[in-house]
DNA sequence: GTCACTGATCACATT
DNA sequence: GATCAGTGAC
């Protein structure tokens, strides 16, 4: 018998079957390995799914996973992406490197800090740090002893910020957003260069500068620019929309040696316009990488056709014409509905007493969510549905991580970690009574330029105005630094049981603020190391609010709040809408600019596009409005004057014999 | 000079 | 809730 030599077959087997899984468009993105791709992806057509699929596929083409670098938005659509493409294949798929634009630019930049003049690494700032520094040095820089109001730090802050991330100076900011402090630019400019200076000195860098220093590594060192390329060969980046220049360029550089570059976005749903996020990026892609592959996903896999309707009409009404229409195979569905409450308790009730009703039906609870403009419009639906026992947890808004307790407590563990932590002295030793801003900054400039670290605390001579609260701090932070084997969170109950006097002293609702401690104390034992916990602390913080840090750690059904900016990528089966009140959404400050306006539109799509079967706006009239002593009671233009048979009428029956029971 | 306390004023969204 | 200017006490 003659052997006949059958070649080997080197392409790759896979075990998925992607054409079976996926539609023609998902699968076209999900296969293409090489070069640029540019994926329109539409609300639910299943832009998670598609990254996902390729990074399995990538991995069973034979790349390696070290070699795939996934930059999503927030550090959890990675992590479940990631754990997803583990599940369709193995556990390989863990080893890909995913995070966010700032968790990677941090992660590099610490390995060449020395290049940008960061002699000894640097701490990242949160937004609070920098605007405490910024505070500081508008005090010695005596620029708020004028008679006319110097604007805050907050407001400074967000100058500086909008500055960098726009790319535009000071002044042009000044004079775009904020008007009423045209005068003041000069002394803003000043105040600028003092705190880039202040920074550099103390090896300090804000969230904006782990972006500047990135970009600017990977411009100027070519070195680095070309090995880091060719470490990461394969890159993908979610939420393209919504990347400003910065990010887009530091794609382009990592990108650079090999244009093998998918970029995954929607147009419509550009929502960071006010932190220079720019869906021009998505525009020029293919423009700045002329072989780029354009797929559109256009199938909407998540809503049902009335929905769709509904927020298709929505996104129509902006002046900017995107680029797809959608559509669905969920044909049959109920009609969205909009109901109009006497007032804002009238709303609470509504809506409350709506998702007991849908859960009776069979909805759970996890798969509710109510969705609003800005943080505070929860407040008082979050009174009624603890009244009505409804297990929620809410997203976005005021952080945890930026409350003043916790930021005390990390103060004095960042000390620990970094005893040059001027910061954080001055946070420490303001605690105690009797020392204020002028001896907090003797003794943390002495402990400082000592050199000596956390003993030259010891050479200190306290006055005696506080000399045992004094004493008292010493001896806490010297022990805490004579063992290092101490665990992050022991390190941390020690602590808090020293601050626990100084807490119940400074502050009123102390037995609250004391259970968000016992909280922090819980996220500390998932850290073996204290600089990682303070990293990650800065960086990618719980993104939930105070009150429901833990309530992510036992998976019972609870209903979500959050605002509609941390419901990004995110669907339930029932959605409502609240405060879609014209006047509140849009905010009133968004009648500034065509551009603003424009961008409160496609908040408002991607609101009504996260909803699978039922969708509610609500809103309350008879709203005072201070700011403009105006009476508000319109709903939202972007809802306003849509047929009932898209968007349904409900009026609320007996609103008025039920008010007077709860008040 | 320094610190603690008070009451008016302001507050959109986030890494 | 946090900030900030103004006030009086030491």
């Amino acid at each position: 018998m003659k052997t006949y030599p059958l070649k080997n077959d080197h392409r790759p087997r896979f075990r998925i079957p992607y054409e079976d899984v996926l539609n023609t468009a998902q699968y076209e993105a999900v296969t293409t390995v090489e070069g640029p791709i540019l994926v329109i992806a539409g609300a639910g057509s299943g832009k998670t799914r598609t990254v996902t699929y390729r990074v399995a596929r990538l991995i069973e083409a034979g790349i390696s996973p070290e070699a795939i670098l996934l930059l999503t938005f927030t550090r959890k659509a990675s992590e479940e992406m990631l754990r997803r493409a583990s599940t369709l294949l193995d556990h390989r798929c863990e080893n890909v490197r995913g995070g966010t634009f700032h968790s990677f630019a941090y992660a590099t930049l610490r390995r060449h800090a020395q290049e940008l003049g960061y002699e000894t690494g640097f701490t990242v700032l949160d937004r609070v740090d920098s605007e405490d520094i910024i505070g500081f040095l508008r005090g010695w820089m005596k620029l708020n002893t004028k008679e006319r109001r110097f604007p805050r730090k907050r407001t400074i802050a967000s100058i500086f910020s909008k500055a960098v991330n726009k790319g535009d100076t000071i002044e042009d900011i000044v004079f775009d957003d904020y008007p009423s402090f045209v005068q003041d630019i000069p002394d803003l400019v000043k105040l600028h260069e003092a705190y880039r200076m202040y920074k550099q000195k103390n090896g300090l860098m804000d969230y904006d500068d782990l972006l500047v220093n990135m970009q600017a590594l990977l411009e100027k060192n070519n070195v680095i620019r070309t090995r880091l390329s060719g470490v990461h060969q394969y890159i993908m980046v979610d939420e393209y929309q919504d990347t400003n220049i910065l990010q887009a360029d530091i794609v382009k550089l990592l990108a650079e040696t090999h244009h093998n570059l998918m970029v995954v976005g929607d147009d419509s749903q550009c929502i960071y316009g006010f932190r220079g996020a720019n869906f021009g990026n998505i525009m020029d892609f293919p423009t700045i990488f002329p072989d780029t592959k354009v797929i559109k996903l256009e199938e909407n896999y998540r809503s049902t056709q009335p929905i769709l309707d509904l927020t298709n009409i929505i996104i129509n009404r902006a002046r900017q014409k995107y680029t797809k229409v959608l559509f669905t195979r969920k044909k049959s569905g109920v009609s969205p509905a909009l109901i109009v409450a006497r007032d804002e308790r009238t709303q609470s009730r509504f809506v409350a007493q709506r998702i007991l009703e849908l859960r009776e039906n069979g909805v759970p609870l996890g798969e509710m969510a109510v969705l609003f403009r800005s943080g505070f419009h929860s407040f008082d639906l979050e009174i009624e549905l603890n009244r009505a026992n409804v297990p929620f947890i809410k997203v976005g808004g005021f952080k945890f991580m930026e409350t003043a307790h916790i930021k005390d407590v990390l103060a004095h563990m960042k000390i620990l970690a970094n005893p040059k932590d001027a910061l954080s002295w001055h946070r420490v030793l303001t605690l105690l009574e009797n020392v204020g801003p002028k001896a907090a900054q003797d003794i943390s400039r002495q402990v400082i330029t000592a050199q000596k670290g956390l003993a030259a605390i010891s050479d200190v001579t306290p006055k005696p105005a506080y000399a045992k609260a004094f004493e008292h701090l010493k001896e806490t932070l010297i022990a805490l630094s004579q063992n290092p084997f101490r665990s992050v969170s022991d390190i941390g109950e020690k602590l808090i049981d020293y601050y626990r006097p100084l807490l119940e002293r400074r502050f009123d609702n102390h037995p609250k603020r004391y259970k968000d401690l016992v909280q922090l104390i819980a996220i500390m034992e998932r850290y073996g190391d204290l600089d990682k916990f303070l990293s990650d602390m800065a960086l990618e913080p719980p993104n939930a609010s105070v009150d429901s840090v833990m309530a992510t750690d036992y998976e019972d059904e609870q209903l979500v709040l959050s605002t509609i900016h941390s419901a990004k990528g995110l669907e339930w089966d029932t959605v409502f809408v609240i405060w879609a009140l014209e006047g509140r959404f849009p905010a009133i400050y968004a009648a500034r600019s065509e551009e603003e306006m424009e961008e409160e539109l496609r908040l408002m799509y991607v609101a009504a596009s996260r909803a699978r079967e039922h969708l509610y706006f609500a809103y309350p009239v008879n709203i005072y409005d201070r700011g403009t002593a105006m009476v508000l009671s319109r709903p939202s233009r972007f809802i306003d004057g849509i047929s009932e048979d898209i968007l349904e009428p409900w009026s609320l029956g007996g609103q008025e014999e039920l008010d007077y029971l709860d008040w």
